[in-house]
DNA sequence: TTCTTCGCTTGATCTGCATCAAAGGCAGAC
DNA sequence: GTCTGCCTTTGATGCAGATCAAGCGAAGAA
């Protein structure tokens, strides 16, 4: 279902291109995707393996091809905080740093695409055109970061669950399946602790908040993985925000 | 007592340079350099000024000279969440989007360097060095929202405290003013309310914590915004926190 | 001087979520 | 088939921090 991504998103910002993240686009095949295409290559990982651990050297810096990944932070006592949520074509790895400063972990089978960093380096500084998409991207996770501190900080748990629906909602490439009626289905690719370590919630409180929401119809729920949301307007509701819409228009 | 900062950090990155933050570098006076000194322009706003309303039009990028700024997101039934707090040098403004994503608003007088947006991109896409020193403060800037949602997420309202006051104290130029042994001297640039929103708590239970640090003697208070931390491993330990040091080593 | 305002502190009470505890459902191993 | 382990749900109870409320002190205005 999902189209395969990598690095070449990162020289391909076409507004007009019609599969945004096609491996390869023709207004795209640029020297500088040729010279990426030279040095790529490619690791997978098992849902449930660590990537790296924080503080560990990290010589890579990566694109999600298939698969999630969590990024996520643990205090000494154990209390862990999820920071970043990796889906396919997010990058991760900072160029200029040599080690890990989070967890990286697999919860799904994950495929991503690795540059080691030293020739990624390089090749930044000649071809200025990545540096600049580089800054982009990381300027809408800076974004994405600030609305999750106002979740953490602000929103009640029900809030929180709605949110992170609604973002999950939002991502899933399958979400094209949704029928007419603005209803949208899709699996959630996190378990009930990995909800609560996003939300600085526990597990029974997700548990909880997830009955809560089918109880009131916001949600259907088969399995415990399956979720269908009959009114996505209903869901949004939810979430606390501004209800601008913007997405489904 | 604060050094004047400008946009020039932005092309200015010398590791051994020995005040980071001079408004002219020899190393560094370069072309970059010259032409930010052309279109750059200054603005200056008073405590309690809001400089930009969420989502009005934004048509400059700046960053602070003296004073300090914050960023805030509001909900609609008034709850808000600070989401970023500007200290001198720092970096406010999105090339590539023309409309505010947060309220900016000076706390105390306010001085910035700004640059239209228009003049600053064209610039940028001629000069690599400019977006490369914009990702990297960017990144920066996203690691220190990352371990703010830590903060927000899984710290006790007492932590949250004395990571606060840790940050502050840290970022304070005049914490060279600290005595041989280890303690420090500052001045909060908050009210207790913008305290709160900083970290996800009310004004009650931040000055209830402030007056429990005070009792316990991790500070002293002179005034209501005065700090003295006569032992500052020892407030470390209160922010939950690895003690890693790294600072003041 | 006195009045008002603003930022702050402190007390009393309430409540949303954490914590502790038990049990159900499902998948994989044997 | 049963057993085992993991994820999840649900219930009972406790507590950290929110909420409601009162009052203090300093700065400025009349």
């Amino acid at each position: 279902m999902a189209v395969p991504h990598d690095l070449t998103t990162l020289v391909h910002d076409c507004a007009d291109c019609p599969i945004r993240h096609r491996a390869v686009c023709a207004r795209c095949e640029t020297d500088e995707l040729q010279r990426l295409e030279q040095i790529k290559y490619y690791r997978s990982y098992q849902a449930g393996q660590t990537v790296v651990w924080s503080g560990d050297r990290m010589d890579f810096v990566a694109s999600v091809v298939t698969g999630i990944a969590t990024l996520t932070q643990t205090m000494e006592d154990g209390r862990r905080q999820m920071v970043g949520l990796l889906l396919p074509s997010d990058f991760v790895g900072r160029p200029g740093r040599s080690t890990a400063a989070y967890d990286v972990t697999a919860t799904t089978d994950l495929v991503m695409c690795c540059f080691r960093k030293k020739p990624f380096e390089e090749m930044m500084t000649g071809t200025p055109h990545i540096a600049q998409r580089l800054l982009e991207m990381t300027l809408d996770e800076l974004d994405a970061a600030r609305e999750w501190m106002l979740l953490l900080g602000r929103k009640t748990a029900r809030e929180k669950i709605a949110s992170l629906l609604a973002i999950i909602a939002r991502r899933d490439a399958s979400l094209k399946l949704r029928a007419a009626q603005g209803s949208l289905v899709f699996d959630l690719p996190l378990t009930r602790e990995e909800m609560a370590d996003y939300l600085g919630l526990t597990l029974e409180t997700v548990s909880r908040q997830m009955s809560a929401l089918k109880k009131d119809g916001i949600i259907e729920l088969e399995g415990k993985r399956h979720i269908i949301v009959p009114n996505f307007d209903a869901l949004l509701e939810e979430t606390g925000d501004d209800s601008d819409g913007g997405f489904l228009v």
